[in-house]
DNA sequence: ACCGTTTCCGAAACCGTTTCCGAAAACCGA
DNA sequence: TCGGTTTTCGGAAACGGTTTCGGAAACGGT
């Protein structure tokens, strides 16, 4: 249970703990073979470095704080597991924290972080704007900050983003090419940037197909899937369905599927389905939704990098990068069945 | 940017470095209005101890260790979520890594962890046995970890598990009760130790009712919804398909209740469908599925109190807890619908 | 007034590294 | 052989705290 220290391996070669160091250390003042014949006893006495210690003396941590909005839907277990093994392999440890899609636990979760002296930041904000103003402060002092997704375009800041109005538009054009003509947009809360984003996409490709007033709507749900079907409840008891849906995500979509489904009606016959952010799910469910699908990979991974380079060079020129995916159309969304079954 | 260190505030002060410690660290030998004056200005000069000086000096990381086979399916982001903010709440950092259901990335993960000094693990191990005797050994050595879940029962080691057996027998039973006469099982991997009390629960209930050879069978897919779907694929070519599946976990039955649906046929008229480790999807598929729950947060929580006493004492006594559940009845596995909708 | 406790605080050692500085050793050309 | 570089290494000071030890001050009882 005890652990070898470097003064023990010093001690037993009666070198000096300097001279150990410099052999962990790939340091160039220390010669060859006295390097590889102390670690070589090194690695019999089952020493390694303590990285406390190191952290200490090196004044950072070795850890990066990657805080998302939750980690139940999918995608940013995604983003999770894409960024705990990329900052692995580059040495450092991760600390995950959720925060449930609440502004104030999300700052606690970022206080905390920073006083646990994380070397670096990897935000995706939840909803509301009230924290954006310390994060930009602390951003500006030089803290190493790349903010992901959920993140206005205008703000002055590191961060990689998807472009949401573009890939909105298609989805709702979609809709309006399948010849439906009475269209509404179940979308998240308005103060959810990428809410508001895939609404201006909306609102672009109804007025581009001149669509009538009448003819369209935006409905504020939420994210989850039980706010997709109180929506459509209401809906069915207003007596107000339209002909096709266009989702902020797949939970919101496929919880309003599964309302109608249990009322009776049919999908995509009576009501055509479109979502966003795919998730698995899209997949699994009847009929299989049509959804706008980011490269999740990618983006997570552009911001590690991104925040390495920030790390490095805490005052470097800040850089966006706009993320594009792809519209994959299944059966929820089309009028004849023919989409062959993937 | 310039960090507040202990000496400052004790220069400041005209007190010791000592004091000021003492002050921090609810030590009895110190005067109770100098501790108040020192904790005043310390925050006003807007210090805090340097965590990580902190571990070096005191010997420990204040750093958790948890280790998951997945978290994209719910159940292990749920697990992951309840560590993360039990252990926060006691002053720890949780470091999770997720094995991708593959037992080398595993161990990868687990010596990482050690390597890094972590102070207890909480280990929900994936697929196999290969990694368990080393485990044991560092558990042996007063390394304190405790197991989640995926870990044989007879195993010497404190652990926190569900009654497989138990409540597999009970939704194995519950199918024949409904009067379903050829009752399929589709088993995870013979050595996932789930997986195989599962398949115990199945054949006891079969045996209780006198279930004839012929009419139950057990086949091996995996844990994913794909797997659920290739097993019906096969299934429909042999035209051997039963009255009803019992299945490993949700997202296996899901993928199987799918590739029917896409078939032709009917849920649970034709065919019906009970799944295990109840997810969030359950009540959001078509019809909605019959599934065992876990009570997640009282075994994730409960695994955390046993390590932390396990660190506290690392020689005590070796516990094992065991945990029941509940059996969820949806439309899936009913014969007459007027089970209400949720 | 005296002595024995108790309370409170400072000095210094320690945790296990890295790194700076300087000195010894090796090397090199003349 | 000698002086000047260049390598290679050891000593010691950091990094920022905690903790042990011992002594001074305050206290209290006789």
């Amino acid at each position: 249970m005890k652990h070898v220290t470097i003064k023990d391996v010093a001690r037993c070669l009666n070198v000096s703990v300097s001279t150990v160091s410099r052999a962990f250390n790939d340091k160039y003042d220390i010669r060859k073979d006295t390097k590889e014949m102390i670690l070589k006893t090194a690695h019999e006495m089952g020493y390694y470095p303590n990285p406390i210690a190191k952290k200490l003396s090196q004044n950072r941590s070795l850890n990066i704080g990657v805080v998302v909005p939750e980690i139940m839907n999918g995608y940013y277990s995604e983003v999770a597991i894409v960024l705990q093994e990329f900052f692995i392999s580059k040495g450092y440890q991760v600390l995950l924290m959720q925060s449930d899609e609440n502004e104030d636990q999300e700052l606690k979760n970022v206080k905390t972080l920073i006083n646990n002296m994380v070397d670096g930041l990897i935000i995706a904000p939840t909803i509301g704007y009230k924290n954006a103003s310390y994060y930009i402060e602390k951003h500006n002092e030089g803290y190493p900050i790349v903010f992901l997704n959920r993140i206005d375009e205008t703000l002055q800041a590191s961060k990689v983003i998807f472009n949401n109005v573009k890939w909105s538009f298609f989805a709702t054009e979609h809709l309006i090419r399948e010849k439906y003509k009475k269209i509404y947009h179940l979308s998240g809360y308005k103060n959810l940037c990428v809410s508001s984003e895939r609404i201006q996409g909306f609102k672009k490709a109804m007025n581009k197909h001149n669509f009538p007033k009448e003819n369209y709507k935006i409905i504020e749900t939420g994210l989850l899937a039980k706010e997709g079907m109180d929506a459509i409840e209401d809906l069915i008891f207003q007596q107000d369905l339209p002909d096709a849906f266009f989702c902020v995500n797949d939970m919101v979509a496929i919880g309003a599927m599964k309302k109608l489904k249990d009322n009776g009606y049919k999908i995509p016959e009576d009501v055509a389905f479109v979502g966003f952010t795919e998730t698995r799910i899209a997949k699994l469910v009847t009929p299989e939704l049509s959804s706008v699908k980011q490269p999740t990979y990618d983006m997570a991974k552009k911001s590690g990098e991104m925040l390495l380079s920030r790390i490095k060079n805490p005052n470097s020129e800040i850089e966006t990068v706009i993320f594009n995916g792809e519209f994959n159309i299944r059966k929820s969304s089309v009028r004849d069945s023919s989409i062959p079954a993937t």
